[in-house]
RNA sequence: GCGGUAGUGGUGAAGUGGUUAACACAUCGGUUUGUGGUACCGACACGCGUGGGUUCGAUUCCCAUCUACCGCCCCA
């Protein structure tokens, strides 16, 4: 085709032969939701731009290097959402979802695209699509477990069994603020060995060197002082509570104290779910994250409430997920023999046709017709190839 | 954003500095067939991602650009 109009770098056409595999995904998941009581929400796909740069930390790589960020006729900076997060607590506050006539939490998913503006390959789109819920407006381990196990369900209803939670805690604002200190001395040490993304981290996100993939970085991180050892008694308890409740729904759990993530929202509870398959070279590939984040409300000028919630992308676990078996079956397929016939005759054939298929889809047939000139027998053939389980002919 | 590989019809692909760009599948037409997937015959790229350049002449050489894929980075 002509190479001007081409689909704009990284965005994808979702085909006819592949959106009942897409279809799946998002019918089990709503399922789900729904045996959890969690209500759909929709927002918009663009928010202002300090939406996501003021909560998912001016440091993130998200923020930046993948924003997909413009300005609108308007002069506003203006941001492609790259999660669904932020959005959503955005909204709970501005429509006031935390007043006293909302149950709490307040509990939502969403399902829908996302952007981050990166350089596209097999498993990296511009655009691509996520689903995810947030359980808004209370704070306990119960929460965050029966969380974990939703997203469990959702996995497991899609046939994914070969599955793991890496899990851990980055504790409240005290605990990390404390850590943050120690990681810093610590790090100060070796500031010339480190990488220069590193270098660049230790001033603006010391966490984020935990899991970094650099060799070199990770000899330092080997030695580096623990998370847990800054956790005050507070943030151990709500740890200790959650890995509780994980055993009480019986889910395997992995601790990880190396699990950071890359946005830096969170508080306390992070996690990750991953998943083994051929079509990631049989290595657990992570297909899920999520976490707590306590003080975003109150960031959007909310009260003081907190959040927890999880995403995964539809577009990697489509690449596992088969689609259901069911079989196509066509009740009826109508040729039209043409053979011969003038232009008029044509015409009436095509409209007799066309008045049959209307009397057998009124009673709830599935009917396909043919409308072009064309032989019987590839009309016979392509009758065949429907899988119709009755073929009538016109003429 | 950096490094590497590649880009030929609906699909898979062969190929060469120079008259008609193999072959296969699919599609369409025809013959055959006790007739609905068989067999056979035929049609199907005025064009080899795009834009320049070198050359008497380029799909084939050079440059740029776009796109895809792999690795890094990061993640979903």
């Amino acid at each position: 085709m002509d190479e001007k109009f081409k689909s704009v770098r990284g965005m994808e056409d979702i085909l006819p032969g592949t959106t009942s595999v897409w279809q799946r995904i998002e019918g089990t998941a709503r399922e789900v939701f729904a045996r959890y009581n969690y209500a759909e929400m929709r927002t918009p796909m663009v928010e202002k731009t300090d939406v996501f740069s003021r909560t998912s930390g001016d440091s993130s790589d998200i923020v930046t290097k993948q924003m997909y960020t413009f300005e609108d006729k308007g002069d506003r900076s203006i941001t492609l959402r790259p999660e669904g997060t932020a959005g959503i607590v955005r909204s709970f506050v501005e429509n006031k979802l935390f007043g006293p006539e909302h149950p709490k939490p307040v509990k939502v998913y969403y399902m829908g695209p996302m952007f981050r503006y990166e350089r596209p390959g097999a498993t990296h789109n511009r655009q691509f699509y996520q689903i995810g819920c947030e359980s808004i407006g209370a704070v306990s381990p119960q929460i965050d477990a029966e969380v974990i196990k939703l997203a469990l369900d959702i996995f497991h209803g899609l046939d994914i069994d070969d599955l793991r939670v890496e899990l851990n805690t980055l504790g409240d604002d005290e605990s990390r603020n404390a850590y943050r200190e120690t990681l810093v001395e610590y790090f100060a040490q070796f500031k010339d060995e480190l990488s220069s993304d590193s270098q660049r981290r230790l001033e603006q996100n010391p966490l984020r060197i935990l899991d970094s993939k650099d060799r070199g970085d990770q000899k330092i991180v080997a030695n580096a002082p623990k998370l847990e050892d800054s956790l005050n008694d507070r943030s151990k308890k709500y740890f200790h509570d959650l890995l509780q409740a994980l055993d009480i729904l019986g889910v395997d759990y992995v601790i990880d104290d190396r699990l950071v993530r890359g946005l830096d929202y969170y508080t306390d509870t992070v996690f990750e779910i991953q998943a083994k398959a051929p079509e990631f070279g049989d290595d657990y590939t992570t297909i899920c994250a999520g976490g707590r984040y306590n003080n975003m409300v109150q960031e959007f000028g909310g009260p003081e409430m907190g959040g927890v919630g999880f995403a995964f992308g539809e577009d990697r676990l489509a690449t596992v997920v088969q689609s259901e078996e069911t079989e196509d079956v066509l009740d009826y397929f109508i040729c039209t023999d043409t053979k011969g016939k003038s232009e008029d005759e044509i015409n009436t054939i095509f409209d007799q046709a066309l008045k049959k298929a209307e009397e057998l889809r009124d009673q709830g047939n599935s009917v396909e017709v043919n409308f072009q000139p064309r032989s019987m027998k590839s009309q016979k053939k392509e009758a065949f190839k429907l899988n119709s389980q009755n073929t009538i002919v016109i003429e």
